[in-house]
DNA sequence: ACAGTTCTCTACCAATTGGTAGAGAAACTT
DNA sequence: AAGTTTCTCTACCAATTGGTAGAGAACTGT
């Protein structure tokens, strides 16, 4: 926060990128109009086509933004970690943090499957440095015999569903009683956790 | 009700509901005009708007006969499989063959949490009947101990959003190995099954 | 053959969309 | 202080949106 004073405006596009965020990943990308982001950021739409060429360039800038947030954060956590099923709780505790912290960031990586495919592959092609660092992982650590033979794209591909599943739904989620709420999803990451143990143990 | 004859243009209205289906749950509700729907068709776009008066009732009878497709499918499918972890594996296969022969129609599911909070209960307390039914099926299956204790409600969510997640991401999930296809998630079914029978097996 | 529904069309409409043009203020050089 | 560059604004615009009005087929029972 106790940044030099930045060149004025620097903090204006700061604000629209996190308004673009919030609301693509909320309401989705096509029902969010510049207008709407521009009255959120409390500005003229035509402040945001200074900032953003037009709105693709606008959904591009947020994506990237999204795809690092979500490398660093996880990356570290998982690089962090001790060997075993220790590991596999980190990562998935640090994909966990952003569902529970801002829902809206992992309900914008569902909208990929909306997007042109161009676009959808830069931020798919931006992440799997990291998914191949999981797999390799998890697959040394089944030879080491700590954790039981699998297939660990097959484990990953469950556990992404099941977390951005459970942090985007709420509402079809209230057909299986489900109260959305930082503590319900506190329960179900222990939850998860076991099944994946159970599933995972040698 | 004042029900209308079945005369010619029922057909007409029954292609538009498959259109509607079919767009709305993959590209979205708000994605979606009615002139596109209209040049699926091969129809006038005020043809839509004789049959329907608007677009948010065309969105209603849309979510209504999915609800209903969805209970009739797979409540059958719960009925009438044996006891113990059949009748699990029975519900799981009833969910997925939507999934693999008609993704929009899960797709449509993901929206509800776009719609109208008053829409999306109505389509919620639709399938909430056969939710319970499944609840309690499970609850006394663990009692008899034919399954091991687990709150049912949270398997439950974890079932729903993995199949769910996997049949509506194709493109997300590319970024962990996957390739979408009728042999993927035929694959994805035995594994999720096998992961559910590790979870719940006494 | 007739009138009455049932069905689909062409022709519009107001509101909203993403985007352009360019003026005016503020901040940073020199 | 003067001139540039950076930033935000008002005023428009063409295209698309969901929706209306009403004419004209096409099928119905009599």
């Amino acid at each position: 926060m106790a940044e030099k004073p930045e060149k004025k405006g620097i903090r204006t596009r700061e604000k629209i990128l996190e308004e673009a965020l919030d609301r693509f990943g909320s309401a989705g990308i096509d029902a969010t109009s510049l207008d709407d982001i521009a009255r959120g950021v409390g500005v003229a739409k035509q402040t945001l086509l200074y900032w953003f060429a037009s709105k693709e360039e606008l959904v591009i800038a947020v994506l990237q933004r999204v795809a690092d947030e979500l490398f660093v954060e996880v990356g570290a956590a998982v690089r962090s970690a001790p060997h075993g099923f220790a590991r596999v709780e980190a990562a998935v505790s640090a994909v966990f943090r952003p569902a529970v912290r801002r829902p809206a960031l992992l309900g914008l990586v569902r909208e990929l499957n909306r997007l042109s495919p161009v676009l959808a592959d830069a931020v798919v092609d931006r992440m799997r440095p990291l998914v191949e660092l999981a797999v390799t992982y998890l697959e040394d650590e089944m030879d080491a015999g700590r954790l039981r033979r699998a297939d660990a794209r097959l484990v990953m591909a469950f556990a992404y569903s099941t977390v951005v599943g459970v942090a985007t739904e709420p509402v079809a989620l209230r057909a299986v009683g489900w109260t959305p709420g930082v503590a319900s999803l506190r329960r179900l990451r222990a939850e998860l956790l076991g099944y994946l143990r159970a599933a995972l143990a040698p």
